[in-house]
RNA sequence: GGUGGGAUGCCCGAGUGGCUAAAGGGGGCGGACUGUAAAUCCGCUGGCUAUGCCUACGUUGGUUCGAAUCCAACUCCCACCA
């Protein structure tokens, strides 16, 4: 394979977004010719997406700022069947409501990394529920069931792995690959979409919808997929101790989400730098040869450049300065959770546990308890190991504030109402 | 439809009448060490108005002084046979 000449996939070499592709040189030369639709599907499986959907986001934000075409696909139809791609069992069917509320949810994700639009370049949204819910079954199999082989879908990986490990597959998973096949030929006709992305584990998928597409409509499409992303540890891309890394700012405060890419492994984050920022490579370059405490500079770059395409500069900075002063100053910032309490309610005394698992540190009382006998708590920063211990109001600094901490890395705030 | 096997805490997985809030591992969290990193070591890991109480071993009943453990019915899953 020569090296791309398209600006698009020449940053998608550089910037470490490949995995596979099917047809590298005739998709860099379609792709010099003009403007090229392409898309990536997302499942309506939770109301918002996780930092592990980022990297075929950013991909679309990459395909877009270099002159083409994103096409989002939500899975409103798909999602009622349920991928078995990557996964041991089957999940759990989702309601249609449920469904309907998730897809809301994702829409103002891609808000904030895409321009949307009517413009040649614009991205669009679509809902594969459009064309999914009204098909006929008989006609379906009869139209393009034939170009499917079952011997051939066996030995895809995700089915493989089922039957290897003696997994069940219901039918209706196993027909989640041609509905995504279908979904892709559908797309390269209503919208001209020549190229469909994802994750390494669609590639099967993808494959399949290529196939489908040449052998009725004798078009040629392509497929590009992204690696599957661990952190240099193993772990899953977007876990963290709370949960998952959600990209809604309602389920995850961008404070957070900021201290989220702070904590990057050394190890990650060149590669991080690279696919969750839009700096420069030679930029890059630099900032990943830091070594040592220095490489904390990186980090704190890579937690700026991401929270600001996620929640806008003004968050990015709000997250930055309350981690400076919380972290290197032993003070505390202003875009710490907090909490609000009354006067006469202080005055009474309010029991540590209590006020710890209210302000969202802990989840019972019985874990409070035992974070205080861990010696894991610090009232003002000063350290607490009685449980029976009380707040009151001579613990207010003179700006009106109790800083309670759990643990190094978790702050939270008590201000009078 | 028949026969056999299974369902245990966030996950995997021991446990076959009291010593079981339930071994062990994973994951997670806290502490030490550091650099808000990794690795390593130590500790914690059902809830509560807390020397006690409540909830928990698929569901519902039963036997027993006492059940995750025994019995019955039911639900779901798996395997083999038809």
């Amino acid at each position: 394979m020569t090296s791309p000449r398209s600006n698009f996939l020449k940053a998608v070499v550089e910037r470490g977004y490949l995995h596979q592709c099917t047809d590298m040189d005739a998709l860099d030369d379609s792709m010099g010719k003009g403007t090229i639709s392409a898309y990536i599907g997302f499942d309506a499986t939770a109301d918002s997406l996780h930092a592990g959907s980022l990297v075929p986001i950013m991909l679309l934000r990459l395909l877009q700022k270099s002159g083409h075409k994103p096409i989002v696909l939500m899975g409103g139809g798909t999602t009622r069947v349920g991928d078995p791609s990557g996964k041991d069992e089957s999940r759990q069917l989702l309601t249609e409501e449920k469904i309907e509320e998730n897809l809301a949810g994702i829409k103002r994700v891609f808000s904030k990394f895409l321009t949307f639009g009517d413009g040649p370049t614009d991205a669009v949204m679509v809902n594969n529920a459009d064309w999914l819910m009204g098909l006929n079954y008989i006609d379906f199999l009869r139209d393009y069931g034939r170009h499917f082989s079952v011997n051939r879908m066996l030995g895809f990986e995700s089915v493989k792995m089922r039957l290897e490990r003696e997994q069940p597959l219901s039918f209706l998973e196993f027909n989640y690959m041609i509905l995504q096949a279908y979904d892709f030929m559908e797309l390269s006709r209503r919208n001209g979409c020549v190229l469909q992305m994802g994750g390494s584990d669609q590639w099967g998928n993808i494959v399949n919808g290529i196939d489908l597409t040449r052998r009725v409509d004798e078009k040629q499409l392509f497929g590009l997929t992204v690696p599957l992303l661990t952190t240099a540890s193993g772990a899953k891309m977007g876990k963290t101790a709370g949960g998952a890394v959600w990209l809604n700012e309602d389920k995850l405060p961008s404070y957070d989400y900021w201290q989220y890419w702070r904590n990057t492994e050394d190890a990650d984050v060149g590669k991080f730098l690279r696919l969750f920022t839009e700096l420069p490579i030679e930029e890059i370059e630099r900032l990943e040869k830091l070594e040592g405490a220095e490489i904390n500079e990186a980090k704190k770059v890579l937690a700026h450049e991401a929270t600001k395409l996620c929640h806008g500069e003004e968050a990015a900075l709000r997250a930055a300065e309350t981690a400076q002063k919380t972290f290197e100053q032993g003070a505390f910032g202003g875009d710490l959770p907090s909490i609000e309490i009354d006067r006469g309610e202080l005055e009474g005394g309010i029991g540590l546990l209590d006020a710890l698992t209210r302000a969202g540190l802990t989840a019972t009382n019985g874990e409070a308890r035992r974070f205080v006998q861990q010696s894991a708590v610090k009232v003002n920063d000063e350290k607490v190991d009685d449980p029976r211990a009380q707040l009151n109001t001579a613990m207010l600094n003179a700006e009106g504030i109790i800083k309670l901490s759990v643990g190094k890395k978790k702050h939270a705030l008590v201000k009078l109402t």
